[in-house]
DNA sequence: CGCCCGCCTCAAACCGATTCGAACACAACC
DNA sequence: GGTTGTGTTCGAATCGGTTTGAGGCGGGCG
């Protein structure tokens, strides 16, 4: 009793005649007397034939078509990537299809291997950071010679990578609150899975290291990558908080986390930015629709998915090998009405005028 | 000069050695000797061979995934939609891939080629309208017998659905500004290539055939998806609109453009809802976090999404073949701060009650 | 009546890999 | 020298379809 699927065999065993009709059959070519049509047709429906589409022809190249592999299907950051991504893969006759790993180390490894075995001509990935730092999925890429392109650094994959310096990012948005005279920040990070976390992170605290501020592990927040996570990890964190206690600005691993985080601090009784200031990161459409528009740095996500797309379809197409390529794009620092100077400022008299300068370039 | 990409054959011969050898380095299994693995790489190398995964074991059923044709990458209905089907798939050891085909008619054709040739064993898919209502690449599907599940009716596609009474829906949320005491109202209806786009409209158009208030083509504002769509055409719409000839509310086609919207309105100098009403619909998580939270129909979208994988995953997995199902599930009316009695509503004294009475469950 | 031809159907080759038992070379052992 | 063993390579079968040239059958025509 075998527990398979019916293959055309079966079928054309059922029905008493060849493979061959029963292809011809299923594909509406050739002459196929009616009565023999009906007898296959009837066979089909009660073997619950599914035809194996790849079988025939078995080195036929579908349909062109480019995969990537993204964290998070509801955040607008990935989204807009995707849509660059797929804006240039339609330009040169590809399908994107998209699987989102939801930052489980698991889901992105089948992931990248489901794309693989289904055929896609290329891949697009940013690697989901585990414990075990296991990317040998990834070396398996490579060594089979498939052709695909980072949007995450990740350490010792010599691979083809567009990114931002996420870090020196970081760096500017948190010089931008120094120089309104901030003197106590905390930032709230990110995901575990996501390298951005750490270069985000990573970014805070060279600021702080070259400036007066002090940062230490108690100001680094958890607080995910949504709005949810940052309202909760607002509420939580300035709920019970003495005044003397509260930091003056808090920057954010994305856009959504301060949106949530300014909910909270709104509920709290806590005014943007006239109590404390906040800075987002990636430049979401959102940013200008929400009560404050958010202070922010502008990720081209959009052109990051393009340029992710171009540089493999390079690859994909290339007769020959190409060598790994990396490109960094330059993030802007936006500001908005979410930063201003801090409150107290004004005290201390020797920082008066900086304080109550607007926002003006950095002289380094 | 062969063009084609280079096979397993091409490869082996090059090396002078047979196809088992390749295979078996190309796997790193059993023992090759390390002069002939070198031979064999190098072979590759020069070729750029990489291997059609699926060629080896046809029938192998390869990992279970299942596939889903969305129209908005970027929109957050779908990315939820997508996240429910997608956590009922993992239930189930399949992996979930999505392609976008951004309302374009021959991008989701093709995306329905594309993921049933790529071998998904399911499909969940949201037909785009076309003008044509050239739907064959749906009736291919139940040609080949290959199992998928519908997220939008489509006329005469017998297919298995899981929806919400869209047109009811829409409605109850016109109503409840009839309660109000609202007298002229406008729909900013959605992309033409949704069917939730006319079933939307149908509804406010019923709810306000069976009241006093008049509702004609010149109500129906264009407004697309997305937040940019409801704030140009909230700009469009009301800027250099007299008082007189203003709604005193608004149904918009979904919550982003209802956002984009209050955007535009408060720009504008109209307040939110003193002056105009507005009305949503999905009720997306940022329906809380915008300036004025918005009054919104929510859909169970993460339901939904779940519940059209289960039922797919039924198909899928089932020996025979079983009739197509159809879930229609509730969506509620969720009374948020963007709408409130006219401001003119106390003027007619015989409507005073009505008008300050709190939202109220419809008496008929 | 015999021949030709069109309509159907079929057997066999094929696609690009994997898999496995067989075969070969060579060394060690009795 | 023959046997056994080990390490390496190969030939052939296989997966589930498609494709194609060959051939059986029956009817119309000369």
């Amino acid at each position: 009793m075998k527990t398979d699927r019916a293959t055309i065999t079966d079928v054309a065993r059922q029905a008493g005649v060849s493979k061959a009709t029963v292809s011809a059959v299923l594909n509406d070519t050739d002459a196929v007397k009616a009565s023999t049509r009906e007898r296959v047709l009837e066979a089909m429906q009660r073997l619950n034939y599914r035809p194996t589409r790849l079988a025939g022809r078995v080195g036929a190249r579908a349909t062109k078509s480019l995969g990537i592999v993204i964290k998070e299907i509801d955040n607008p950051y990935y989204a807009e990537v995707a849509l660059g991504a797929r804006a240039r893969a339609q330009d040169h006759g590809y399908t994107l299809v998209v699987v989102s790993s939801e930052g489980e180390y698991d889901a992105e490894r089948r992931a990248v291997e489901l794309l693989q075995s289904k055929d896609v001509d290329g891949l697009i990935a940013m690697p989901v950071l585990d414990e075990h730092a296991d990317l040998s999925h990834f070396f398996e890429l490579k060594r089979r010679n498939f052709p695909f392109v980072l949007l995450e650094a990740v350490r010792g994959v010599p691979a083809s990578l567009v990114d931002v310096d996420n870090v020196d990012a970081s760096r500017r948005a948190v010089e931008h609150l120094i120089d309104l005279g901030h003197t106590r920040i905390v930032h709230f990070a990110g995901p575990g899975y996501s390298m951005h976390t750490l270069e985000r992170l990573d970014g805070v605290r060279r600021a702080c290291s070259g400036s007066r501020l002090i940062f230490g592990d108690d100001d680094v927040v958890p607080a995910g990558a949504h709005l949810e996570g940052g309202y909760r990890a607002g509420l939580a964190y300035f709920r019970d908080r003495a005044p003397a206690d509260r930091p003056t600005a808090v920057t954010c691993y994305n856009d959504l986390v301060a949106i949530g985080l300014c909910r909270a601090l709104n509920e709290l009784g806590l005014r943007v930015p006239d109590d404390i200031s906040v800075v987002g990161f990636d430049d979401i459409a959102l940013t200008e629709f929400v009560p404050v528009p958010i202070t922010t740095v502008r990720v081209p996500k959009f052109r990051m998915g393009e340029l992710a797309a171009e540089m493999l379809i390079r690859h994909v197409e290339s007769r020959a090998a190409i060598p790994p390529q990396r490109a960094y794009l330059d993030a802007q620092l936006i500001v908005r009405r979410s930063t201003a100077a801090p409150a107290d400022a004004l005290a201390p008299p020797e920082r008066m005028g900086q304080a109550l300068a607007a926002p003006r370039p950095r002289s380094r």
